[in-house]
DNA sequence: TTGAAAGCGCTAACAA
DNA sequence: TTGTTAGCGCTTTCAA
């Protein structure tokens, strides 16, 4: 690659001076229409592509976000970052995915990420954060959480109702006569997995029947937690007709455990999913989730992280408006995965 | 957030140079022991975190490389990015995903993040590339291309014998009895999709078989696309016993139309994809499909790419090594979607 | 082995 | 509306 040309070159080019060039390509309307052709004429002429390491290391702004996510390789984030990003982008921000993997040193990685100016600000959808970290709060960069809760972080969130969500999806499975429910949690340390798990007990107490703990398998939302915990419970011979996964992924890890064992879903064992990614859809048979609104949960998380933004750069005009928490509403999709209570095959 | 600490002050805090902070934090064998630690109790003590942008400005290199993929959310690339990290984190260097999307745009976006010195070369796995850029060769960032080739473009390559891969599947089938096999392909005006359907020609000329061009599909390895072809297919009444997709992603598509004609798979009619991503061994009944090991593909192109970067840098250690191409082996993993063609069942 | 000093390419006061 | 100028935080000669 040959040497770019730099803002001088153009300026030089165009016969003006360089803070000139500089306001045409960043403040076009604060620029004579003519003066503007001729910068713009002598960057095209010359092939100019602005160096934006060194005018972001000028202005101190990245026009970065960084989204960090529990885990990369579950789809459910794909349209979470396609809502974040449309919002971005209509602000003229970008958008980096990075990796948490409830790992500490991962996540505080990422803060460092941006204290080294290489973002401005965290999207965070993890469930717990470390705790040397919580302590220096000045430190911390701007961030919004989304869809979860940080124990000692205090944030702008969005969030859903995931106490209704889950009820409403245990009390799909007992309107089918379900009795003998499986849940198959999401890490109990956390927020995610106690509302559900929460949710779970209500609809079992809604509807007068017991809660036996030993249904109760935690998990932390991936596909060999599911496979896993079903093994283990159908290993030990324990009896049901149904599972609720905390998410589509354990609801596919069950699935597999099931089949192994010759159980077939839904004749044998009916299973609700949570979250609604493409594989529910794709799964045979097709599953019956929760919906949540990632597209738009990731819009309204960015459209927060803007606003921090501006207010922390100091500019009035977005301040007006309080940084509230939203709340979006979920909705269970019923598919073929959950079939009557069946006295005949009465599961496992 | 609060101001970050600088060189200066952990100059000023150590009683030394920036000169030498600069040293003892990039090449720490430079300076004298006594030194060094004079340098990190002062780093520690104020908490000084090094400012990227700065140093990434003066030193104009980003230590990052971009993996740019046909399509971000093929969990196909997910395995790529993981071999690929891994061999960057070895050396040193950060990893950005890029999604092209098959679009000129997206794609010129990408080569001028590298002018832009966001980053300092790009891994391709795209199969076309925009003609405007194709002319200014001497422009052009440090580039590997890896499972795919572009007209065109020189560059160190990872291959795969996507012609050999392609008819041993096909083969496959053949040796079940099938005779009438449906071809999904990939973007027939690409590498990928013109060499694939070149394996499955040879395969059924080599076994005697005539080849119907209206069995064979174009697609562009979307789940889409195979969910519509097939259909189409379906709809005009074709007949077949067996498919064979160019994506595991087309033949979960392929399957959605077929189910929801009623036809059974493997009972109806057999299906193999390509990748041997996670959801073919999770779909019902798993997938037989064609396996390439994507994380060492990853971890040979980062390796192409450091060798080619620090050619460029004007190292001369790692220069020996001339940049050949390197090709792997594929393997044809035999699951439950194909059985032996039955009489009985003659597929549609 | 260390320090002094120049300057990377750009932005942002301030002045004109 | 435009130009002049200082300097962001760091790396990197060059000299000591």
């Amino acid at each position: 690659m040959v040497d770019q040309p730099n803002i001088r070159d153009v300026a030089k080019a165009a016969g003006v001076s360089t803070a000139t060039v500089s306001r045409a390509l960043a403040q076009p309307g604060k620029v004579r229409e003519a003066t503007l052709k001729k910068v713009m004429d002598a960057v095209e002429k010359i092939g100019f592509v602005p160096n934006r390491q060194a005018s972001m290391f000028r202005s101190r702004k990245s026009n970065t976000v960084i989204l960090l996510v529990r885990d990369i390789s579950n789809p459910f984030y794909l349209d979470i970052y396609k809502g974040v990003e449309e919002a971005a982008f209509a602000a003229g921000y970008k958008v980096l995915m990075g990796d948490a993997r409830e790992d500490d040193e991962r996540i505080t990685h990422y803060i460092e990420a941006v204290r080294e100016c290489h973002a401005d600000g965290l999207i965070l959808m993890i469930g717990s954060f470390p705790k040397k970290l919580l302590e220096q709060t000045d430190r911390l960069p701007p961030f919004v959480v989304a869809l979860e809760e940080i124990d000692g972080l205090e944030a702008p969130t969005v969030r859903v109702d995931n106490v209704a969500a889950a009820e409403g999806a245990v009390a799909h499975l007992i309107a089918q006569g379900h009795k003998r429910i499986v849940h198959l949690t999401g890490p109990l340390d956390e927020h995610l997995g106690k509302t559900r798990l929460e949710g779970y007990r209500r609809a079992l107490k809604k509807a007068g029947l017991p809660i036996d703990e030993a249904l109760i398998m935690p998990g932390d939302f991936s596909l060999n937690a599911g496979y896993d915990q079903t093994a283990k419970l159908l290993e030990k011979g324990a009896h049901f007709s149904a599972i609720f996964a905390s998410s589509d992924q354990m609801a596919i890890g069950a699935a597999s455990a099931l089949r192994e064992k010759g159980l077939a879903i839904p004749d044998d064992v009916s299973l609700v999913g949570f979250d609604d990614t493409l594989i529910a859809s794709i799964f045979y048979p097709p599953l019956t989730t929760v919906y949540q609104p990632r597209r738009e949960i990731g819009r309204a998380a960015m459209a927060m992280m803007i606003r921090k933004l501006s207010a922390h750069a100091g500019d009035p005009v977005a301040v007006e408006e309080p940084l509230e928490d939203q709340q979006f509403l979920t909705e269970l999709i019923t598919r073929n995965s959950v079939a009557p209570f069946d006295d005949a095959r009465p599961g496992t």
